[in-house]
DNA sequence: CTGATTTATTAGCCTCGACTAACAATGTTG
DNA sequence: CAACATTGTTAGTCGAGGCTAATAAATCAG
């Protein structure tokens, strides 16, 4: 056995760092698509200038980003145009703002006040399993159950 | 009024966005003190190979955060000897512990299993404000009467 | 105590996601 | 419709955090 032996536990953490990783790769284009989809519904259309603004970027940091996921086949965009979301992209968006608005539900249903919990499920979205989601869905049941 | 007008829940929006990325400078930071912390109590000392071996990368990456690490005064570490961890690097370690392991536990005591909560809580933890931590304190301190 | 094994470091490379500055296209308006 | 304001793109830079390959140091076994 040679000093640091690979036990099963420090295999399964490895893993665990290893997802978190992975997530962090799909955060930012998460949180773009989720947003294009909204501004297309709220506004009619998602520009450069209207993303850049809520994301709290720059224009150059947007354009960059939207090459990317243009890349990756999550948008469609031509020079100067604006933004829309291919099928892959809006199926990403739904999921993602479905996760979104129960893991902001769950903390204000823990009595968490809107404006944290809203920060706070930015955040924490993009890190919770289909276990836990559930397990969320299930309090919120609950509580709506008991109020009524 | 330009097309695009900063409201106030746009400045807001960019405002919890700008934090999710503040989250995502420290969280390297915060893993690592908070496993070498682990490392010196549990083994009686930290090393690259521990370190790497538990996070899933490689030994390079490991030398070169240490660096990184030593540079912003959270660990100590000379050449090929182990890594410790300066007072405020213990600070940080026991803060995210602490956090780390509320999380853990508030994700079990909802009835997600062990191992889902261990690695849900690893990428849930840099993100879950004071304000929330409490809530999940409260809910954690309501099971525990209700069982006893 | 020397040779083999393990561990650590260095060098060089990559992508992502941020920035600024300069420039190009679009849109608005006098 | 021409000038100006706004928006979008490009080019170039940076740090974080990964990787591999080569090398160096430390440790262990015989």
């Amino acid at each position: 056995m040679t000093r640091s032996d690979d036990t099963d536990e420090t295999k399964r953490q490895a893993e665990r760092f290893r997802r978190v990783r992975d997530a962090h790769q799909s955060e930012v284009a998460e949180d773009y698509v989720e947003m294009i989809a909204d501004l297309i519904a709220q506004t009619g259309e998602a520009r450069v200038v209207d993303l850049s603004g809520r994301l709290g970027v720059t224009n150059a940091t947007v354009t960059n980003t939207i090459q990317r996921l243009q890349r990756d086949g999550l948008v469609v965009s031509r020079p100067y145009r604006s933004i829309f979301l291919t099928a892959k992209g809006y199926d990403l968006a739904t999921a993602a703002r479905l996760r979104h608005h129960i893991v902001r539900d769950f903390l204000c249903s823990l009595g968490v006040d809107r404006e944290t919990a809203e920060s706070d499920a930015e955040g924490i979205e993009h890190h919770v399993s289909e276990a836990t989601l559930d397990a969320f869905r299930q309090h919120l049941d609950l509580m709506r159950k008991r109020r009524a």
